[in-house]
DNA sequence: TTACACCCTATACCTAGATATAGTGTCAAC
DNA sequence: GTTGACACTATATCTAGGTATAGGGTGTAA
C-alpha cells in the first residue's frame, strides 16, 4: 500500500497525451479532481486518475459528450432504491453502445470492401466510389420507439 | 427513372430530423449540396441527399468530425495514380473503425456485467462501481506508432 | 387576391470543449 | 541563493458545429 505511484499536473498530462490546460478544465467540470493537494496547493494525481483521464478522451473519440461521460462514470448505486434507476440508466447506454458498434460494422464493411477492392484492381479505374457502397444498408432504420414522437 | 422522390429543404431535415438550418449549413460547408434548384431558388433534394444527410449524422455521433466525414464520403479515386493514396486513406481510416468498436465493445462489456448484477441483487448494496470495472482493461496500449514523437 | 406555410440570403448569436495568456508562487539543482 | 522548469489562479480567446433572427420572396388553396 505505499508503491502507489504519483503525479504531478504535468505529468498526468504528458501520460494521457492531453494539454495541462484541459485537465484543470476537467476538474472545473467536475470530471476529474485531484487525488489530493500539496501544502503548496500542487495537485497531486494517483494511477486512478490517469485511467479516468484516458477512459474520458477515449470516450470522447467515441462520440460522447463530457456530460454523458460523467454520467457513465457515476453509474452507481449506494441504495436498493437508487438501484433500479442506475440500472435503466445503464441499460439505456447499452443500448446506444451497442447501436454504434451496429454502424462502425457497417463502415468497417464498406471501408474492407473499398481497400481490398482497391488492392486487387478488381475495379477498372481502380477504386469504387464510397458513397453509393456506404450509404445503402444504413438505410431505413424505422425506429421501434421514436424519441420524440 | 422517373419515380425519384424529391423533397424540399424543409421535408429532408424532417426527414433526417435535422434542424433547417443545419442542413444550409452543410451545404456552405461542402458537405451536402442539393441536387438542383428551381427557377425560384428553392433547393431540390433527393433520397441520395437523404442518406447522405443521416449518414452525416450517424456518423457524428461516432465521433468523427465534418471534416472527417467530407473525408469518408470523398474516398474514391478516378485513375490508376490516385489509387494508392486513396486506398491508403481508407485503410487508416479502417484501422481507427476497428480501434472504436474494440473500446465500444469493452465498455458494453461492462456496462452488460452491471446491469446483470443489478438484476440479480447478486452484490450487495445493489450496483457495483463503475468507475473500477470500466478502467482496468482499457488500460496501457503502449502505441507502436506514436503520432507525435 | 389574400392568407399562410414555406423558401431565400445574410448575419448574428450560442454552446461545448478546449487552449492561451498574464501575473505570481514553488522547488530542485547547481 | 539564484535560476529554470514547473505549478497556481483568473481571465481571455479560439474552434467546431450548429441555431436564431431579420427582411424579403414563393406557391397554393380558399
Amino acid at each position: 500500500m505505499e508503491g502507489e505511484k504519483t503525479f504531478t499536473i504535468g505529468r498526468l498530462a504528458k501520460a494521457a497525451s492531453v494539454n495541462i490546460q484541459t485537465v484543470r478544465f476537467y476538474e472545473r467540470e467536475g470530471i476529474l479532481r485531484p487525488f489530493s493537494r500539496k501544502a503548496s496547493g500542487y495537485r497531486v494525481y494517483d494511477e486512478e486518475s490517469l485511467k479516468r483521464l484516458v477512459f474520458v478522451r477515449r470516450a470522447k473519440t467515441l462520440g460522447f459528450s463530457l456530460k454523458e461521460i460523467n454520467n457513465l462514470l457515476g453509474l452507481r448505486a449506494r441504495s436498493v432504491e437508487q438501484c433500479d434507476k442506475v440500472r435503466a440508466k445503464a441499460d439505456d447506454k447499452l443500448q446506444e453502445v451497442r447501436e454504434k458498434i451496429k454502424h462502425l460494422k457497417f463502415l468497417e464493411k464498406t471501408l474492407k470492401r473499398l481497400v481490398s477492392e482497391c488492392e486487387s484492381r478488381s475495379v477498372p479505374n481502380c477504386c469504387p466510389i464510397i458513397e453509393k457502397i456506404e450509404l445503402d444498408g444504413l438505410q431505413p432504420k424505422a425506429r421501434a420507439f421514436p424519441r420524440k414522437p
